[in-house]
DNA sequence: TTATGTGAACCATTTCACAGCC
DNA sequence: GGCTGTGAAATGGTTCACATAA
C-alpha cells in the first residue's frame, strides 16, 4: 500500500497517537474530533480529515473509540519492521539523545556509535560499541544499518553523509547539524535545526509588536 | 515596518544567511540564485522570490553581491534589540544547548536557569544562576526575561508555561518537550520535537519502498 | 440530536514563464 | 547573453458546510 500522505498530516498523526496513549491511561473510552482539536490546538475539521484518510474509523453521533483509534494510527505509523540506527557524534547532544526517554522504542535500536574521541573508540558508550567515522561504510554494511542520526558539527556533516552512503545500505538521515545537507541518491534527509527554530521564534516575536 | 512573511520563507532566510557567511569567508563576491539553489536544494525561482520579498537586492545579468545580500538578510532577521532568555531544565539536553556553538549569538543571552535538582539551585550552571521552578514568575519579572527554552519532560512542560505566564513578561517559548503545549494568550510557542522528527523519517522510509 | 466523513471553496506556497535590466 | 524580479498558473493544505449514519 503506497499512500501519499502530506508531511503535516504525518506530524499530527504522531501527536494523535501520543494523546490517545494518554487518554487510554486515563481510562477514557471515546473522544470527539472537537475534543482532540482543543487538546492539540487544531480545528475539529482538520482532525476529522486526518483521521478519515485511512478509512472510516469513527462512529457518527458518537466519536472515536480511544483504543481502536490508537491501534489504528499506530499501525499506520509503525514500520513493518525494526530499523537499525547508528549515532554519529557522542558529544553532549548525542549523549542526551541516548538517554532520552521518548527515544526508546521497539521500532528501532541504536546499533553503533561513531566518534573521533580516541578514548571512546573501541570501547562502549551507553552499552553501544563506538567506532571511528572512517569505518562507517564497513560497519554499516556489516551491521545492516540503514539510518543515521547526526549530532556532529556542521563542518563534518556532509562528509559523513557522503562516506556513509558508500556502504550502500543507507536509507535515511536525521541530522541535528546546523547546516543544509545534500542527499545522495536514494537517501532521505531530515534536519532538525535547533538554532533555526530559535531564530524563527525571535523573528516572529519581533514582528508581533513586542 | 510590519511585513508579513511566510514561515517557510523565514526558515530559508536563515539558511541563506548561513550560506552567505560561508561564501563570504571563502572570499566569494557574487552568487546567482541558481547556485544558491543548488547548494541548498532549492529551485532558483524559489530563491529569487524569497530574496525579492524585501526589495530589489540583486543585479540583473550578474547575480547577488555576497556581502551586500548577507547584510540585507541579516538586518531583516536580526531583532531590533537583545532578548533575555531563561532555560528551564538543566539536564543533558539543557547542558548540550548551553554548550552549543550555533547557540551563541549577540541577539540573545541566557540570563537564568531553572531546575529541580537541589544541588544546582542556588549555585550556577555554566556561569548562569540556577533557581527552583517555583520562583519562575518572580525571577522572570525581576530580570525582564521574555523567552523560555524548555528542556524538561513532557509531563512538566504545560505547568511551567502556565506558571511562567503569570510573570506577565513572557512572549515566547521554544520547547523541546515531546508534547503539544497550549499557549497562553499573547505567548508564541515553537516546538522542536525530536522524537516526532524521527517518526516522520521512519514513516517516509517505510513508504518509499524500503 | 449529535458527531463523523467528505466534496467543494478557500487560502498559502511553489513553480513557471517571460519582461526588464546589466 | 545572462540573470534578476514578478505577475500568473499550478500545486498543496486547510477550512467549510452539509449529507450521512448512529
Amino acid at each position: 500500500m503506497t499512500m501519499k500522505v502530506a508531511e503535516p498530516t504525518v506530524e499530527r498523526l504522531v501527536q494523535y497517537c501520543r494523546l490517545l496513549e494518554h487518554l487510554h491511561e486515563e481510562g477514557r473510552r471515546v473522544v470527539s474530533s472537537q475534543e482532540i482539536g482543543e487538546m492539540l490546538g487544531l480545528k475539529a475539521s482538520q482532525v476529522r480529515k486526518d483521521l478519515s484518510y485511512f478509512g472510516e474509523i469513527g462512529k457518527r453521533g458518537v466519536g472515536y473509540h480511544v483504543d481502536r483509534l490508537f491501534e489504528h494510527i499506530r499501525s499506520i505509523l509503525s514500520p513493518p519492521r525494526h530499523w537499525k540506527i547508528a549515532l554519529v557524534g557522542a558529544g553532549r547532544l548525542g549523549e542526551a539523545l541516548l538517554g532520552y526517554k521518548a527515544f526508546r522504542s521497539d521500532k528501532f535500536s541504536i546499533e553503533a556509535i561513531f566518534d573521533i574521541d580516541r578514548d571512546k573508540i573501541g570501547s562502549t558508550v551507553a552499552g553501544i560499541p563506538c567506532y571511528h567515522p572512517d569505518s562507517l561504510p564497513e560497519i554499516l554494511k556489516e551491521k545492516a544499518i540503514e539510518v543515521l542520526i547526526l549530532t556532529i558539527p556542521a563542518s563534518a556533516a556532509q562528509a559523513v553523509v557522503d562516506l556513509a552512503a558508500k556502504a550502500g545500505t543507507l536509507k535515511g538521515v536525521l541530522s541535528f547539524a546546523p547546516t543544509t545537507l545534500v542527499a545522495p541518491e536514494g537517501v532521505l534527509i531530515y534536519g532538525v535545526d535547533i538554532s533555526v527554530e530559535l531564530e524563527k521564534l525571535l523573528f516572529y516575536l519581533k514582528h508581533s509588536g513586542a
